[in-house]
RNA sequence: GGGCGAUUAGCUCAGUUGGUUCAGAGCACCUGCCUUACAAGCAGGGGGUCGUAGGUUCGAUCCCUACAUCGCCCA
């Protein structure tokens, strides 16, 4: 006993058998006639370090693990990482300029050396991160998605898509990040408000004296403007038909046109037209066959073609745009307003619209599959209510603009020869011959050809993945792919059903003629207290590691599922882990408790014990099967939930201390062997949750083999159970917790033993025993009848008396009897409410009839014996 | 502006195909305990007219309508 310290220390015990599991390949799977479960692990950034969602999710996805290799599968989690071509890109470009190197200063290759260097050097910090989590990924199969196999994979898939005519190239309105001087895909901008200013703008009529007023928000784009539009049902402007109007600081004249898109009560009802910064004046200018005229460079200075403020950021010419309209008399006013801006993701910078040359992958025929998978539930996600959203989103799909004007990534197997011509292939030796034969050039050499300089989106590698984990785009009929396809369920965050799993399940279709996974399950977003999402700029969310060095894997593990509802944000707060390590620590204690029970084979087991056996069991088997039920609809933290309680307050609370054989004597042998089994059975249940303490405690309760381990036994299996004994159970219960009362009021010792008298038929069932051991009593004793001088309770329709030496207080005991008369009157009243209601006799069922009758009778006899009590009470 | 969802105890959430002694849990809170596994504990306790107003029904926290508030997605 000594030995065993009296709180759980889990550092220790996790760095060995973390270890321990490691050396034994217990992660490692390969193919086998047992049915698989694979998850693919959604691959954080290749450089980036854990956060609070990593946790969740990857605690998620352990827990489905290791609950399945427990049932038998043969279960694959693969790990692996993204390149996160912007994001990682963006950290290297700091970097070096950090170091006074600029990125344009570079050679490609010079840059990509330093982009590896940077790779190698943070890469994978992330995934030895996750191992002090005790996430049992099988890290024999790590992936990269810029390893070998996997680059090639997307290079095929572009090929392929692109032979197929499902990949493009054209000018489009896309969303331009100045900063990055990329563009970016629609999902990857984020709208915010913001506040901004309405600027009251006048156009002169040419040929006229008059003016038209216009309404921006944008006055600097005033110089790429190409028209000017009303609504065609605005009378006020009516008479501007056909005539141009002058653009102030240009003396460029453009038509004023009419269009249904333009809203007569906003502004003046009256809109400039900038085709190539506006997605709806581009519209607009495609139907009205409007000049174009980009007036910003890539990084957000003024154009030549804009003709003024040349070479200034965007945002000083806005302040530029003001003075100088205002100084033309143009400027009539200006107001506040507040409007939807959008900033790019991963730079923050805000987004331009602007008209570029890009690669397009069209969506419309790889979104219906896809749609109709979820509709037919073909693949079912959790919570159902994202069926709705993700239904709208594929309803209204939009083509996917996939090239990125970036290094770091997979570079797009274009190859340009001669006049903007090109050959789509896998290397420049293919394309040669391509183009050769495309251009009809025989001495094309591969000098001639210049392959595209923009990589492909991040997200174009990771809707792959779940086949491309398993190599079955380069290797379609692998053994792996055939086996581990499709994977079990994919275990993500809502923000990107639509960048990532909408598309793996678009790609799954595509490529394998399949879903790529049975289940979605979509977890929260961990925030604060203050429900504000976690960020390193905020300086509010933990430090995961220092979380496990403080309370433990296990217990941050239970601190995260805890607060996890599928679907509902978390917000996190210490309190969560502490009540994991809390629970960790009580579980290593019970243990520290059963191990120095003393035993002797010769004492007969009490009865009170056999009876505590019995329930156990019956409450063991009850909670497996809600557990199943949980785990069935993905109510992970309600199957945590379960398992807690059966641990806390069943097996600890109650039943080892019904089974506890007093100070200083032994416990008898076959109780001791039953709760050696019980806790056992009690370890496995929780080890998908608590990893390391229930293996510690699975080692140390026996004689083990080397190369064992708990989380290669099976999973207890729900067995039958009788509701009835485990409601005879909580009777006892509540009677065990209704004379701690009187004792508490009464001040009663525990020392002392008491009596509790019953009418016949009250008690006497086979807990009686175990109501004598946890409320001391010497006996329960049948009686008829009133006791005089005793506290009472009532439960159910039974009456029960504890005789206390020095009497009662009178006066006490009848307010209180007055009291429970008075509320149980009323309960009566309103059963009565409805049986004396014909409508409700002759209409409800016959079931709900017969349930108000019996209450009526049990609560009819209930008052009867309160009033007896009282009446004894008052002679 | 369009769509979706939510509103139940101080907090975070369950719940009911509309009827089991007039709503449950965890945490927090209050009271009493250092009782020989565990004070990271034990025993006991308080707390909700189920967002508001109508409607359907014998009966509504649950179904319908409107309103209010909040959140998410899309434009």
């Amino acid at each position: 006993m000594t030995e065993i310290p009296s709180k759980y220390e889990p550092l220790k015990a996790e760095s060995k058998w973390y270890s321990y599991w490691m050396e034994k390949g217990f992660f490692h799977s390969v193919p086998d006639e047992r049915e698989p479960y694979t998850i693919v692990i959604p691959p954080p950034n290749v450089t980036g370090v854990l956060h609070m969602g990593h946790m969740l999710n990857n605690t998620t996805q352990d827990v489905l693990i290791r609950r399945a290799r427990m049932q038998g599968y043969n279960t694959c989690w693969v790990p692996g990482t993204d390149h996160a071509s912007i994001a990682t890109e963006a950290k290297v470009v700091a970097k070096l300029r950090s170091e006074g190197i600029e990125k344009r200063d570079l050679s490609r290759e010079a840059f990509l050396d330093h982009a590896w260097e940077w790779t190698h050097k943070h890469g994978g910090i992330i995934l030895e991160q996750l191992k002090r989590l005790g996430a049992s990924c099988d890290w024999e199969r790590t992936l990269f998605t810029m390893d070998d196999k996997r680059y090639s994979s997307v290079i095929k898939v572009f090929i392929d898509l692109y032979n197929k005519g499902m990949i493009y190239r054209g000018v489009r309105m896309v969303n331009w990040d100045p900063q990055a001087r990329t563009a970016v895909s629609d999902e990857e901008v984020v709208y915010t408000e913001e506040k901004s200013k309405l600027y009251y703008v006048r156009y002169k009529i040419v040929g006229e004296e008059g003016y038209v007023m216009v309404a921006t928000t944008r006055p600097e784009t005033i110089l790429g403007d190409t028209a000017v539009c009303a609504n065609p049902s605005d009378e006020r402007y009516a008479a501007m038909k056909g005539k141009h109007v002058i653009v102030p600081m240009t003396d460029r004249e453009v038509p004023f046109i009419f269009d249904e898109y333009v809203d007569p009560a906003f502004g003046t009802g009256c809109l400039k037209i900038t085709p190539a910064h506006d997605i709806n004046d581009y519209e607009i200018g495609l139907r009205h066959n409007l000049a174009t005229i980009d007036v910003f460079n890539d990084d957000g200075t003024m154009s030549e073609r804009a003709g003024l403020f040349i070479g200034i950021d965007r945002f000083r010419a806005k302040e530029l745009a003001e003075e100088e309209l205002r100084r033309l008399g143009a400027l009539v006013k200006v107001e506040d307003y507040i409007n939807k801006i959008g900033r790019s993701e991963r730079t923050h910078s805000v987004i331009e619209p602007k008209l570029s040359l890009q690669w397009f992958l069209s969506m419309k025929e790889m979104a219906k599959p896809a749609l109709d998978a979820i509709l037919n539930d073909t693949i079912t996600i959790v919570p159902a209510k994202y069926k709705n959203v993700y239904r709208h989103w594929m309803e209204n799909v939009r083509d996917w603009c996939i090239s990125r004007q970036l290094w770091w990534g997979h570079r797009i197997p274009a190859y340009y020869y001669g006049n903007g011509e090109f050959v789509v292939a896998a290397s420049a030796e293919e394309a040669l011959e391509k183009a050769r034969l495309a251009g009809g050039n025989k001495n094309l050499s591969l000098d001639d050809l210049k392959q595209d300089e923009d990589v492909l989106d991040t997200w174009f590698s990771s809707w792959l993945w779940p086949i491309a984990a398993f190599d079955g785009i380069n290797k379609p009929d692998n053994p792996d792919i055939n086996y581990y396809y499709p994977t079990r369920v994919l275990v993500t965050a809502p923000e990107i059903l639509f960048f990532w799993v909408a598309r793996m399940i678009m790609a799954g279709y595509e490529y394998r003629g399949k879903e790529p996974f049975s289940d979605v399950y979509l977890h929260g977003i961990v925030r604060d207290r203050q429900r504000r999402k976690m960020s390193k700029s905020l300086g509010n969310s933990p430090e995961p590691i220092s979380l496990i060095e403080k309370y433990g894997a296990d217990g941050v593990r239970v601190g995260m599922l805890l607060c996890a509802p599928a679907g509902n944000d978390l917000l996190f707060e210490e309190t969560l882990p502490e009540q994991g390590r809390n629970f960790a620590n009580k579980i290593w204690n019970a243990f520290r408790l059963i191990i120095t029970f003393k035993t002797d084979d010769n004492i007969k087991q009490p009865a009170a014990s056999e009876a505590a056996v019995r329930w156990m069991d019956g409450a063991i088997n009850k909670t497996l099967a809600d557990i199943d039920d949980s785990f069935a609809r993905y109510r992970i933290s309600d199957a945590l939930m379960q398992a807690y309680k059966l641990f806390w307050d069943d097996f600890s609370g109650t039943y080892l201390e019904i089974i506890k054989p007093e100070f200083g004597k032994a416990l008898d042998g076959r109780t001791h062997s039953e709760t050696l089994r019980i806790l056992e059975m009690l370890m496995r249940i929780l080890h998908p949750f608590m990893p390391f303490i229930t293996e510690e405690i699975w080692q140390r309760m026996g004689e083990r083999t080397d190369g064992s381990s708990i989380m290669n036994e099976m999973m207890p299996e729900a067995g039958p159970y009788d509701p009835a004994m485990l409601n005879r159970f909580e009777t006892c219960r509540e009677i065990i917790s209704a004379v701690r009362t009187i004792r508490k009021e009464k001040n009663l010792p525990l020392r002392e033993k008491l009596v509790l008298c019953a009418a016949a038929g009250s008690t006497g069932n086979e807990f009686d025993s175990v109501i004598i051991r946890m409320c001391n009593l010497s006996e329960i004793r049948t009686v008829e009848g009133k006791i005089a001088g005793a506290a009472s309770f009532r439960i159910h329709t039974s009456e029960f008396f504890v005789p206390i030496d020095e009497g009662i207080d009178h006066e006490e005991e009848i307010k209180k009897l007055n009291e429970e008369l008075a509320y149980t009157e009323g309960f009566l009243a309103s059963v009565m409410a409805k049986l004396d209601n014909e409508k409700f006799v002759s209409n409800a069922p016959e079931k709900v009839i017969a349930l108000e009758r019996k209450k009526e009778a049990d609560t009819r006899a209930r008052i009867a014996t309160l009033k007896e009590s009282l009446s004894h009470l008052q002679k």
